[in-house]
DNA sequence: CTGGCCAAACCGACTGGCCGGTATGCTGGC
DNA sequence: GCCAGCATACCGGCCAGTCGGTTTGGCCAG
């Protein structure tokens, strides 16, 4: 569908923007220019400069989700699930790496209902991935002597902070510091006691 | 020193203030009213917003610098000083959690030269805690089949979301928490091959 | 003790620029 | 001839920073 690209590219140069520059510093005029589009066309497609951001977060949002789901949806082994998603999304957040970037440090800019909103949805994610951890815990398969909020935090601040030091243009394959940062992870999980 | 507590009234709201709104959505007039002072002492003892934002990373960086710089300075098995220094600096980032959360969203807000000051400083911890991860391979403690720098991102990374997961007023206690995640990161970094 | 003096600390009304959003108008396709 | 899809000039609000002025406190001469 070639039908309106104006709204993709006001999007990708938003999220390009954002990300090199943050919201806040970014003007809508710079957007459009960007983009190669003007304000009124930009403003036809979208309601607000938040609306803007919002559609960001949608998109990440929706995107993960599906993953998860569709992984665990296949079923099989814990082990194997959980090391399947954590791969997966560490892949897709540095496919994504500029989304992330916004993703991460531009949540308190949007307006509150959707911030709650943004809340709500990735509550769905974390609670989905906890299930996940609690089976391999039922198993005996991880360590339960520490509080799971502090098992799943430490996974996901490996998603958070990948934008802080990945450099796509680096040494590092993307599917190879996926795996290693995985077994980082689970191997830290482990239950290993007697 | 009761001197000037202005500028530390100043400070402490602009924290406070910045991690609730962030550093845009706060405006000057908001900070010196929160800190029962007026726009006039304000500039009396900072140049510029911008400034206000820079005593805030300021402070931060010399005091986890110096702490790092003191730990590693005891000597010891460098198992333990790469301990001691983990749950220190875990510990300390829970104790100024706010300053964190300013600390980890706004760097963009920065003006340029300040921006590159936070990162050479940041760069300086950085290399001084690799140089012990890297003896701790030296050592043969420490896996090496992972980049060095994936090991790291994977315990900064603990640091930087703190402030997105834990809750004072929660029931985990600060200390235990930081021996917990200090415990998976070694965990998930020693050598465990034949 | 005291009055004068100076600097540092502090006050708060004002301004100039920027920027999100809008109003109005144009144009080509059906 | 009408409507979706734009273009563009413009407005109004907000806010960092300024600036002329006032207050406070320390200090010394008389």
């Amino acid at each position: 569908m070639k039908a309106t690209n104006v709204a993709d590219d006001v999007t990708h140069a938003a999220v390009r923007l954002f990300a090199e520059q943050g919201y806040a510093n970014t003007s809508v005029q710079q957007i459009v220019e960007a983009a190669g589009v003007t304000k009124g066309a930009m403003y036809h497609y979208f309601e607000s400069k938040d609306d803007l951001l919002f559609a960001i977060y949608e998109r990440m949002l929706s995107l993960q989700k599906s993953h998860l789901d569709e992984i665990i949806a296949r079923g099989g082994p814990v082990e194997d699930v959980l090391r399947t998603a954590c791969v997966d999304v560490v892949e897709t957040s540095i496919e994504f790496l500029a989304e992330g970037t916004v993703f991460f440090r531009s949540q308190h800019m949007l307006t509150e209902p959707r911030q709650q909103e943004v809340v709500r949805r990735r509550r769905e994610y974390h609670d989905e991935f906890a299930r996940l951890i609690q089976r391999g815990q039922a198993e005996g398969l991880y360590r339960a002597d520490v509080p799971r909020a502090v098992l799943i935090a430490n996974f996901f601040s490996d998603i958070h902070y990948l934008s802080h030091w990945y450099d796509p243009a680096g040494p590092e394959d993307k599917t190879l510091v996926a795996e290693q940062i995985t077994d980082l992870f689970l191997t830290g999980i482990r239950r290993t006691d007697a």
